[in-house]
DNA sequence: TGCCCGATTAACT
DNA sequence: GTTAATCGGGCAA
């Protein structure tokens, strides 16, 4: 069985972290699978939620690493994020697709398709399909229902600016693996050099 | 207090 | 391609 993750993994850079991420394993309540696609965001960029400071929503932000950060998106949705780097810092990972592995069905069962592609393929319907709410919001990774374990072996990463933001959408902050089927949304090529 | 808008999704045309 | 669903944060008044 890989390297099981504990909170020391998640206390350095935030884009150190979401690389590593990458075809790493997670499981809520022994039901997830590989994690294809994550962002990061750091509390001096002004997409971040902790951007202009603590507030209710975001305080588990502001504590340190190794616990979950979960917000209502839109009204409706809820979205997950991982604390990273020293207390304080307020920077955190946003996991945006998982390859479904395990608890398949039940996955299917709780958002209504049968499409595996579209079971965990955005960050509100991960959720739903893991069953995280509010509920999970200041958790640690490292204890139920959360099971987190190390990428075994390569992994293809790729990065890009970041899906559905509108500040500094410049930053290339999106990080996934560019073969997969289950991204919320395909990475752009490479720019080519010409001769 | 009131208003606008967002780290989204599904169901439209 | 567009839009409704739905609500808390942030800012103006």
């Amino acid at each position: 069985m890989p390297r099981r993750l504990t909170k020391s993994f998640f206390n350095r850079s935030v884009h150190d972290v979401a690389l590593e991420l990458v075809g790493a394993t997670l499981l809520v309540n022994g039901v997830g699978g590989r994690l294809v696609e994550v962002e990061a965001y750091h509390h001096t960029d002004p997409a971040a939620h902790s951007f202009r400071g603590r507030t209710e929503r975001n305080a588990v932000m502001f504590g340190p690493p190794g616990y979950a950060y979960v917000y209502r998106s839109y009204g409706l949705h809820w979205c997950l994020n991982f604390v990273c780097e020293p207390e304080g810092s307020a920077s955190a990972v946003l996991i945006r697709a998982i390859e479904p592995t395990r608890g398949v069905a039940l996955m299917r069962r709780r958002r209504g398709v049968s499409n595996e592609r579209l079971l965990c393929s955005g960050p509100g319907r991960l959720c739903e399909a893991l069953l995280i709410t509010h509920a999970q919001n200041g958790l640690a990774l490292d204890a139920p229902p959360f099971e987190l374990f190390a990428r075994a072996g390569e992994a293809a990463i790729v990065a890009g600016p970041r899906i559905g933001i509108t500040k500094a959408v410049d930053l290339p902050w999106r990080y996934g693996e560019k073969a997969s089927r289950f991204l919320s949304k395909p990475f752009k090529l490479v720019a080519k050099r010409s001769a």
